[in-house]
DNA sequence: TACGCTCCTGCAATCGTTCTCAGTATTCCG
DNA sequence: CGGAATACTGAGAACGATTGCAGGAGCGTA
């Protein structure tokens, strides 16, 4: 610790701690230039413990994530942090996908923080929203918990998302469509699935059962998860996979096994990659704007804060970005798969 | 705010605060399964400056760093994690580059957390390690700060890993290297282009001021910096990169020119891309362990605050981290560029 | 010079904990 | 059952700032 306190600066100036303080918050003060010097020469740094303590106020928003790695995440912060402006500092927590963790970041968090933007782990839980019910503002992101309608979100639109894809597919002529989605308890999980299923649906296409994969959002098992499609005895002519982790290992997979795209499949991402400009073919995506997302949710989230602090009544926000499909080299009608090579 | 505090739930059961305190940090207590049930039923949360304001702990680390979005920053936060175990949270600030905010970060954070891991954004000043003087544990990552001897800090080998990528274009017969690095008020950028130019000296090649970019660390920054490359009247048969987003610029840039790779120009990259498989070929590039570099820097800081609790004497610890060089398939012998073809 | 007004000041309470100190209840043993 | 040792308890003073209140200095005006 610093161990020079308010104190310390009035003695040496000869004034009251409250003259420094009032002094520290802006106030007109007689001594101004002596308090200023006397802060410098002490280097004297209010201690922010003690501030939040007395003012309640922190100064700070948590940013709480499953997984730091991953670009969209660090996109959400960088776009929070634009509208965030002077009053907040951003503060980037990493659950790490685990429960207990994240349960265990909020609660420390509470009272260390002015709000929370929260990309929960589970849906079916309502853990997260209870913080939020015992005062702590929270706007939940890409995700959402099963009481989530009670509270401030920013969602993607999922479902139009995984249907552009699909109908992309089915038109080019694709029956044999595969999806690769997230945990099921997971938003961005059930919804691109249900996206998927409902557009098959339309289409009057059945959904085969071994199409449709549920795995973990990581490249891993986007890997393995594409390994045992194209093991599959009757393998899908296009894939749909859900997040850009999973693109990358099903793109991996689909380089050893040496199976070309899209001459042999057809391969559709939700979210872009950074370098889709760089492998060849460039990834067809399902798009959308990262940065926005975190803003938006930083908007809310800054509204829900001056709304507790003025006691005013704020209905809670639900706001939903929107998607679109890029279309780069990696989608074709499909010519069937030839022989697999046990390689 | 919560609104509800010790005190309450004190009365509750009708022990005094102090009991309860005790109950809370683990001490044997009569009542614990009231105490137990009230801190439920209230659902009361310690307030945290209260607690902060009083121990003079926080259990908070944070990692300030100039650009969350990369994905190495990423890593060092992952790689902090593992280390830090159940006694302190970790969170993520980003400074965005900017010289105020990384100022403004640090007073901030002044009282706030138990110690810092800081990668600063110029060597030419003594802002932050300033106020490790004053009694904020830091240690410097990946860069430091002009008189860093006197802190703790854990850098990568910097100049080996430039020279390992001259010296193996050199083996291959290039003699007309060239070097994008990132600014030389920064470690990473300095160092590497110090282990560039050392490697040229100690091979007799002389360097040629054109060849030697100084660009800023971003892909457009190595995008334009290979364009560069590329019109010069006299352009290199081989590149290296200073960190990964300008490979990522430079080889769009390659591509964009259709400039073909290793055959008409070689390119190395310090730093490995998490891509690296999926593009063709594969990038030649200096690899360190990410991760690794996060966790040392983690385990530096702990024994720092704990030494500084116990009133230990410690010197700085200044670790190294080791490089290699991965070889895939973007190097080959030179054979010249083809004329420049005006896209 | 006297009066009132404004502006600034210091005192002291307060925020929600932790922790020392002294005291009371409980246990253990002979 | 008595006494000492042990285990727990409560009162109250911190921690370092903010803030309401009442009072004092300085100013302008008559």
């Amino acid at each position: 610790m610093s161990g020079v306190t308010i104190t310390d600066v009035a003695q040496r100036v000869g004034v009251s701690v409250a003259t420094v303080s009032r002094y520290l918050s802006g106030f007109n003060v007689r001594q101004r230039d002596e308090i200023e010097n006397a802060i410098h020469e002490l280097n004297y740094r209010p201690s922010a413990a003690a501030r939040n303590l007395k003012s309640g106020r922190t100064g700070t928003i948590a940013i709480v994530v499953p997984d730091i790695s991953n670009p969209f995440f660090a996109a959400i912060a960088t776009g929070a942090e634009t509208v965030a402006g002077e009053e907040h500092m951003v503060m980037l927590v990493n659950s790490g996908a685990i429960r207990e963790r994240e349960e265990k970041i909020l609660g420390e968090l509470f009272g260390r923080v002015d709000g929370v933007i929260l990309s929960p782990l589970q849906e079916d839980d309502e853990g997260p929203s209870f913080f939020s019910k015992y005062g702590l503002p929270i706007v939940f992101v890409d995700r959402i918990t099963a009481d989530a309608e009670k509270f401030d979100s920013v969602l993607v639109d999922n479902v139009k998302g995984a249907r552009l894809a699909t109908e992309h597919l089915i038109q080019l002529g694709h029956q044999k469509i595969a999806m690769i989605t997230g945990p099921l308890h997971t938003t961005p999980g059930r919804l691109r699935a249900e996206g998927y299923t409902s557009a098959l649906r339309k289409q009057k296409i059945a959904l085969q059962e071994s199409y449709l994969i549920e795995s973990d959002f990581t490249r891993e098992g986007g890997y393995a998860s594409m390994v045992k499609l194209l093991e599959d005895p009757n393998p899908p002519t296009a894939v749909i996979t859900g997040n850009n982790f999973m693109s990358i290992g099903a793109l991996e997979a689909l380089k050893e096994k040496r199976v070309r795209i899209p001459d042999d499949i057809s391969i559709i991402g939700f979210d872009d990659l950074d370098f889709s400009t760089l492998i060849e073919p460039g990834l067809t995506a399902v798009f959308r704007h990262f940065e926005a997302q975190g803003a938006e949710a930083m908007r809310i989230l800054l509204a829900r804060i001056s709304a507790l602090a003025t006691n005013t009544e704020l209905s809670p926000q639900h706001s939903v970005v929107d998607v679109h499909l890029i279309e780069r080299g990696s989608c074709a009608p499909p010519t069937g798969l030839p022989a697999q090579s046990k390689s």
